[in-house]
DNA sequence: TAATCCAATGAAAACGTTTGCAGTAAGCAC
DNA sequence: GTGCTTACTGCAAACGTTTTCATTGGATTA
């Protein structure tokens, strides 16, 4: 390849041996004279013999390499997933394959069907929010390419997923407002579509009728993103028109946008409103107020997710063990915006 | 390989005919009479047929893949430069694999080792300040293997390199405010063994003789790292100690810590105090006061790094072409926070 | 009829590695 | 000297492609 790059055989060629026996040598395996080894073995160093990692990927039919796809990058939660799953790939010798897909369905499509070649051993996959079809994904099981879906999941494919308990935590997280003695919780979430969005409502209206207070629509909105300017954009109407004591949202960004606007509005936080968001984002210790939200385990989700993956890749059952959900719980943080 | 892979092999025996005409019927080669190829196409549709990824990596010495390593991922900057990459290596048929060495040299060097074994065509790497030691970029030359440095780098390789002009973006960011009529001016920096960071010091420096303000070193600071914790251990001493009237920091983090501080001792931001940071973080925007800060651009750095790998990559001229050192430019933003 | 040509296809090598099998030489026992 | 073991090494196939070169059979030409 290379010009520079050296192979087995050309060490093989040197000490006038053949290639088998170089690999054999370097391999340490005892059949080869400790002799040769050893001048095997001092060849390969002198020329810094790396050995061909594709040609070790077309032979065993691995790659050691995992495909990751995920809607952003630039977004805490997914760099800790990351970090998560490489830590626990690193440890096992696999690199990782990342494509962030920018929220695009069409991108996705491709992404999967790049890493479909025989590039990568398995597939952790978090769906994004313009996805509707799923084909894409169902070819991994055809080819019996293990496949792992994490936050984002989808309901329609049967495979390993590591979800969080977003209804619990969106429960909680109410349910922490109502006992600090909210009445008139708002909710501003991000899209309905998603299934993580859908759990953390659930969740808010649980909370509310276990307390005996009635839902009332106009103090919810689901905005088409979880970020700053939607938080503010969508928040608005909600904050100024009504008399809200609370309000819950589906992301700290959109809690951050909320309070902006609450502040605007001359109200205090959290003696007027108190607030809570979701994911614990740096920004939301360093906010003014800090903000209280639900930790979300990132890095557990992203190690989980990469330990089933691998299990799976290396312990290839014939008969398919049932695919596990794994349910990740979260943790309230309390800082000053939810203290009354 | 994995059950229900379909190969080249497969679809020959099928149709009784040869592997070589199947390959050249899929590659269109008007060799092969009509039918035939038509029939092949047919049964590598109706099989889903996808060329092994390896076995073309193995053949054609080209693995279509960069590798990418940077000190963090959980970092908007890193993030931005990331999808400046991608943006330019899919639209190039390129994949990327991308390593996040948490600052430590001893991962760098096992990443860009593993980088090594031919499984990319080129490297993109931007160093950890904990690095002292570069010969495990050394190799990359030797081994003929493109390399471009991004944003940290290092002066003891000679190869590509996409840097910011950190040294004007320091020095404007302290003329803004010496101009807002600032006379005492902190700086609290990141580490000061970075060459990004001795240039915007120097910056900082130039500026201030520039305008016939003498140094004072009471008033500097260079932290070990850039987060929020640094900013507010480090400014402590020189908010609460001295009477400065502006603070430029070397990152919207430090810069943050650093206000936080100065509104614990009673002073206003940007009245008594005016601050200049460093990135356009997003924080930058949504705290309060909003941040003034310089604006790095991540994601030009990254498209244009990629540009100048896939470059060398596709056009590896035998006399090598002089390595060229691109500097960016940046933008001063000003916000609340520096105006006086 | 034989020589020539063209279209279509196949055989084989190559990329770098591992590994089952076969082979060689030396040593030993009879 | 014959046969058997032991210790080591090489050959060849295989992974899935592409591509050079050779081959085939039929049609055309002299």
């Amino acid at each position: 390849m290379k010009k520079g790059t050296v192979t087995i055989k050309d060490i093989a060629f040197e000490l006038n041996i053949s290639p088998s026996t170089v690999s054999r040598a370097l391999a340490d395996n005892p059949l080869v004279r400790a002799s040769t080894r050893k001048a095997v073995k001092e060849l390969a160093k002198k020329y810094n013999y790396q050995p061909n990692f594709t040609a070790l990927s077309l032979r065993s039919n691995k790659t050691k390499t995992l495909g990751i796809i995920i809607p952003q990058i630039v977004h805490e939660f997914f760099a800790q997933v990351i970090r998560g799953i490489e830590d626990f790939a690193y440890g096992k010798g696999y690199n990782v394959i990342i494509s962030s897909t920018q929220e695009s369905y069409e991108r996705e499509v491709i992404d999967a069907n790049a890493l479909l070649t025989g590039r990568v051993d398995g597939l952790l996959a978090c769906i994004s929010r313009t996805t509707e079809n799923y084909d894409h994904f169902k070819q991994y099981d055809e080819r019996n390419i293990p496949l792992v879906f994490f936050d984002c999941i989808c309901d329609e494919i049967n495979t390993y997923k590591v979800v969080i308990d977003d209804f619990n935590a969106g429960f909680t997280a109410t349910k922490h407002l109502i006992s600090s003695g909210c009445k008139n919780i708002a909710y501003v979430g991000g899209p309905i579509k998603l299934l993580i969005n859908q759990d953390r409502y659930k969740g808010y209206l649980t909370a509310l009728s276990e307390a005996g207070i009635s839902e009332n629509p106009e103090l919810v909105v689901h905005c088409e993103s979880g970020d700053f300017e939607d938080g503010m954009k969508h928040s608005k109407k909600i904050v100024q028109g009504s008399t809200i004591d609370g309000l819950f949202a589906g992301t700290d960004m959109l809690a951050i946008g909320a309070m902006k606007n609450i502040k605007e509005t001359g109200l205090m936080i959290p003696k007027d409103v108190a607030v809570v968001g979701f994911s614990n984002w740096s920004i939301s210790e360093i906010y003014e107020p800090s903000l209280s939200t639900i930790d979300q385990p990132g890095y557990k989700m992203g190690y989980k997710s990469a330990e089933l993956l691998i299990d799976k890749i290396e312990n290839p059952s014939s008969e398919p063990k049932p695919y596990e959900t794994v349910v990740l719980q979260t943790e309230l943080i309390v800082r000053e915006s939810s203290k009354k």
